[in-house]
DNA sequence: CAGTATCCTCTGAGATACTG
DNA sequence: CAGTATCTCAGAGGATACTG
């Protein structure tokens, strides 16, 4: 299945349904599961931030975890171990002493990491706007809050 | 701030460090936020299923909890506000008997959603080739359990 | 250096029951 | 119809200590 075809595909899913019995329409499981399968990837707190990392080129343990501030080894390692499995990074380890391993971005990883980025930058684009949003319904929920 | 700026700016930030002492760059804090911020939005489970339902068009709350297969009130409500706080929804209820909500995206909503389903398109384009390295990953994990 | 192994906490999310 | 109120639990993620 193409890039294209989702967002038709749903839409057509979505126009058929409506046209039946009234407003009604579903997800058709295997587009809900695409944005799941995603989400699973780089929904989580730090596989972006290494995604984005490794971007600059490879990199070994220690330094990413010098990049990344704020994540414990135990995260780091355990986010690694999920890219590796699903092949948006690689793993090569050379047998030195003291020993080096080096973490390096698949195609598979970049492809996805300029998506990714879109969305980083849409977040950046629109952030001035999103906290106005926030603020303007907080108070009015104080406000309500205060009537009672 | 502008959406091409932010992958020069991570790539000045680390370009400027790393010529410093070695390679041992670190997320601009900002720029790490805005990742959070999206993930924030969008990292849930429910998020992008209700925006792409929106993008229907307006769109009651039971219905949307039609649309949605295996949402539950809490989340469908809670996931609801949140996005509404963040200005990617509005409500509008109508004062008829029986009631009448209806949840409708706004522009800002719209914005985003399009950058969401790029990834979602992502996901669709490699399904594929991400479940042959998994299943990779996961038999050469399978021979090492088995030599110990 | 590049990880494991444990323990612990806190929140995302489901199930169920109730209400204006 | 469109929610709210509780209860519950799994697991994401942090802190700390240990190891090949």
């Amino acid at each position: 299945m193409s890039a294209e075809d989702l967002r038709r595909r749903r839409t057509n899913v979505r126009a058929n349904v409506r046209t039946v019995p009234g407003p009604c329409a579903r997800w058709n499981d295997e587009d809900a599961d695409f944005i799941r399968e995603v989400l699973d990837l780089v929904g989580d707190k730090w596989s972006v931030l290494i995604i984005g990392t490794l971007a600059d080129g490879p990199i070994r343990y220690s330094d990413l975890a010098d990049a990344i501030p704020g994540i414990s080894q135990r995260m780091l390692t355990l986010t690694l171990k999920h890219l590796r499995r699903t092949g948006l990074i690689t793993r090569t380890s050379y047998p030195e002493v003291p020993p080096r391993v080096e973490y390096t971005l698949t195609e598979l990883g970049t492809s996805l990491l300029s998506t990714v980025l879109a969305l980083a930058a849409w977040s950046a684009d629109h952030h001035g706007e999103i906290r106005r949003h926030q603020a303007a319904y907080d108070s009015a929920n104080a406000r309500q809050a205060d009537e009672r």
